[in-house]
Order: structure tokens, then C-alpha cells, then sequence
DNA sequence: AAACGATTCAACCGCTACTAA
DNA sequence: CTTAGTAGCGGTTGAATCGTT
């Protein structure tokens, strides 16, 4: 006995949306809001689950939503973030006016990871692939030391996954810790691309 | 022009977190 | 406190598009 699905599937469409199907949400939506997303796709006469409802609505539908190009600014702000939170799309997201957890996540994937790759830098780890091998015998030879960074490191990011939980906050280089306004992150391709901007 | 591989991104899936009763 | 329903998240998939041969 599993659980109950969001819907009945069999007479729910699936695939791509098409202009009608986003007209009827977008005005179903500006008329009653969104609440209750099980109830959306019924009462604004769509053959779609909510879920797939939400979805479309979150990723594409908004207004607020920006649709072009993520700009050199916001791809320093993703791979900050991402060097301090991980794959916490919805968290860097957050800090990105009109970008969706989605979009962040599949710019990630399709080019930021290989920007990084390009430049020498780890994409997990967000350090120079030579730094890792360095730190691989390092770790090796003293396994008690290597430990304790790790440590210090984890302390370090809940401190900023619990700032930025709690609130939008502004990450411009000037306000950020005195370490990471002076090009010393933890993220080398900050200070690289700041260098080409030059 | 056609075939094929690579890339992009919208959409789906399954799970967890949250909330109201 | 428990439970059931809903919302949200991150990983993954696959269709559409683009680039190359």
C-alpha cells in the first residue's frame, strides 16, 4: 500500500504546456491566487495535476520571473553561494531576483560546472583540481588534521545556511566577511573572473 | 540536405518538510 | 503527540534545438 498519487494519472495531460493551458492558469491564478494547488487544475478547467500546475507557475508563469541570459554578476552570486551551501538551489535561487530554483539548477549543470572545469576548479569542492591532490596526501599522511578543517569548514557553512534561511540578504562584495570582500573565498573562480573583468 | 551527436531546459518523479486537524 | 494532506525541493529525464560533419 503505497501512498495516494497527487492525481489520477490517467486523466491528467503530461508533457509540454501549451499557450492555452498557460492562459487559463495564468487567469485562473490572477483571479484566486494560489491556494490549494489540488484544486487549481479543476476549478481553472485543465486536465493537469497540481503539481505539474505549481510547477509551471513557479518555473515559467510568474510575472516577477526573468526569462534571458544569467548575467556575469548573477554567475558569480550562484557559484559563491554554491561554494558555501551546495546544491541548495532553492536557498541560491533565493538570492537571485527572478531566477527559479530551476533555472539556477540547470544553468549550474549546463554551464557553470564546465565553466569551472575549464578554469582548473573542482566543481564540488570549488577548489583548484592541484589544491585537492595536495590535500589528498595531506590527508593521507595526517588524517587528525584534515578532520579538524573539515570541522571547521561545516561550522562555517551552517552559520551561512542559517543567515540565509532566515533572510534575503544582500550579497554584494562589500558586505560580505572581510575574507571574501578582499578575493579570498573559498571559490577561486571569484577572484579569476573579477581579474578578467579588468 | 541529411544524419548524427551535443546541449539546453521544461517537466516529471520521488522524497522530505510543513501544517492543520 | 499523531496522522494525513499539501507544498516544496533536488535529481533526473527526454523532447526540442543547435552545431558539426
Amino acid at each position: 500500500m503505497g501512498r495516494i498519487p497527487c492525481c489520477e494519472k490517467d486523466n491528467v495531460k503530461r508533457g509540454q504546456w501549451t499557450p492555452e493551458e498557460d492562459n487559463k492558469l495564468s487567469s485562473y491564478i490572477a483571479q484566486h491566487g494560489t491556494r490549494n494547488w489540488r484544486l487549481i487544475p479543476k476549478n481553472a478547467g485543465l486536465q493537469r495535476c497540481g503539481k505539474s500546475c505549481r510547477l509551471r507557475w513557479t518555473n515559467y508563469l510568474r510575472p516577477d520571473l526573468k526569462h534571458g541570459q544569467f548575467s556575469e554578476a548573477e554567475e558569480q552570486t550562484i557559484v559563491k553561494l554554491h561554494s558555501v551551501v551546495g546544491n541548495r538551489w532553492s536557498l541560491i535561487a533565493a538570492q537571485l531576483t527572478g531566477r527559479t530554483d530551476n533555472d539556477v539548477k540547470n544553468h549550474w549543470n549546463t554551464k557553470l560546472k564546465k565553466k569551472l572545469s575549464g578554469m582548473g576548479i573542482d566543481p564540488v569542492t570549488h577548489k583548484p583540481f592541484s589544491h585537492l591532490m595536495a590535500e589528498i596526501a595531506t590527508t593521507l599522511a595526517t588524517p587528525q588534521v584534515s578532520h579538524l578543517a573539515e570541522a571547521a569548514l561545516g561550522c562555517f557553512k551552517d552559520e551561512m545556511l542559517h543567515l540565509l534561511t532566515k533572510k534575503r540578504i544582500d550579497f554584494q562584495l562589500q558586505q560580505c566577511s572581510p575574507n571574501v570582500a578582499q578575493g579570498n573565498t573559498s571559490s577561486p573562480y571569484i577572484a579569476s573572473t573579477k581579474h578578467d573583468e579588468k
